[in-house]
DNA sequence: CCGAAATGCGAATGATCATTCTCAATTTAT
DNA sequence: ATAAATTGAGAATGATCATTCGCATTTCGG
């Protein structure tokens, strides 16, 4: 039954079995997740500049007058989903990083984002953000804002290490640490996984690059 | 002067002082690549789908007219901007490694791919490339291939070294090339040169990694 | 020098797209 | 119960875009 409040069956749904009504900003909040995941998949498929709102709009099963009660517009819908990647990036690293030894913990970081990409498939929604970049000036900065606090969060990290005298890097942080996110940006993004390096292998690479780079001391327990 | 051979003291201009008569072939050839310039510069600025070919044809000063007798499609000024850019790639490199001891010459190899992309600015390109490849299946063709192709040049080159005893790589070249290649392609991609990472830094961690996956025998001279 | 082929211009075309508008159905608050 | 606010559908709008067309000019082979 189509009504003025969507597919309530859908929402019913999706809600699950508790069965209680829902209010309307988990409504809401439920709709604005279905155009983001339709958006994702169209997003993906076609491109930022490829994929039609009309698509988008079919994919959610919405029409054009519903989705924009929602958004604002298509670039607003693209913000969004950079965003809440990096909103999810960062909450990831900031929780893997307090534990473990160096090594252990940059390694764990790096392929924890390498698996993650791998298995959702991101890849090609990551290159749709890198080249969005290169011309939105809101995702630009969205996207230099997360770079920046992700360089922040491992400078932290490997600072305290190296004040503890666990690591005796190749040179600076400040240099050492964009670097290195490079090289794990660059396997991740390349999604070795699905291209005949197996996930040890990788983690063979990683750590070989970490301990080369940060050439560990032997001083931590 | 307008003229239906298009701006002749323009095209004159780029042919130089010898003064001789273009033939037609000759001017032909100019005309493309007056078209790929403009429309590298516009890709970079909006990227592929952003790019109007109105916007193309202002760039290179010439009538949409025109400029379809040259090219029949958007599509085939993207095929041949990616075509054009593997074939440079692929020269540059197997001249590249027929010298040199086996790390200078992977060290030289990926500076020379670095400091290109560095110098040119080709970062906005590539990650237009990349978007596009994830939804054009022809540009996506020449991507595909042009990995191989450039995978097969590194296979042999360390596929040598290997049988001469100068190497004892990490684990089989089939999967630590690949590896490599990413490992690369996130350095150079980054632009490391532009964000604060000298390339004297930069060399440093390429030499760094080739050194600790391929594992140098002393072999060699 | 003539006719055919090549080249160029720029207006026109038809499709597509992001967004808006109108109106109806529904919920919520009072 | 009723007014106000929220949500939705879908047609309409105006802009933009890739491509084509008609026509003029120039080049080149003979």
């Amino acid at each position: 039954m189509k009504t003025a409040f969507g597919n309530i069956e859908m929402l019913l749904e999706a809600e699950g079995e508790e069965g209680r009504a829902l209010s309307r900003a988990e409504r809401r909040e439920l709709q604005v997740q279905r155009i983001l995941e339709a958006a994702k998949r169209c997003f993906a498929r076609e491109g930022f500049q490829g994929a039609s709102m009309q698509q988008i709009c079919a994919e959610a099963n919405m029409s054009p007058g519903a989705l924009y009660r929602y958004f604002v517009s298509k670039e607003a819908i693209i913000e969004e989903i950079c965003a809440a990647a990096r909103r999810d990036d960062e909450e990831k690293l900031a929780e893997m990083l307090t534990k473990r030894n160096v090594i252990e913990g940059m390694v764990f970081g790096a392929m924890t984002h390498i698996r993650f990409v791998h298995e959702t498939d991101a890849c090609a929604l990551i290159a749709q953000f890198h080249a969005e970049a290169t011309r939105s000036e809101s995702v630009r900065l969205i996207y230099c804002n997360h770079l920046a606090e992700v360089r922040g969060i491992f400078l932290n990290y490997l600072g305290a290490a190296l004040e503890r005298g666990e690591i005796d890097p190749l040179f600076e942080l400040e240099a050492l640490v964009p670097a290195l996110m490079s090289i794990i940006q660059g396997i991740a993004n390349n999604d070795l996984p699905a291209n005949g390096v197996a996930l040890d292998k990788v983690e063979t690479v990683v750590r070989t690059v970490m301990i080369s780079m940060l050439r560990p001391t032997g001083k931590a327990l």
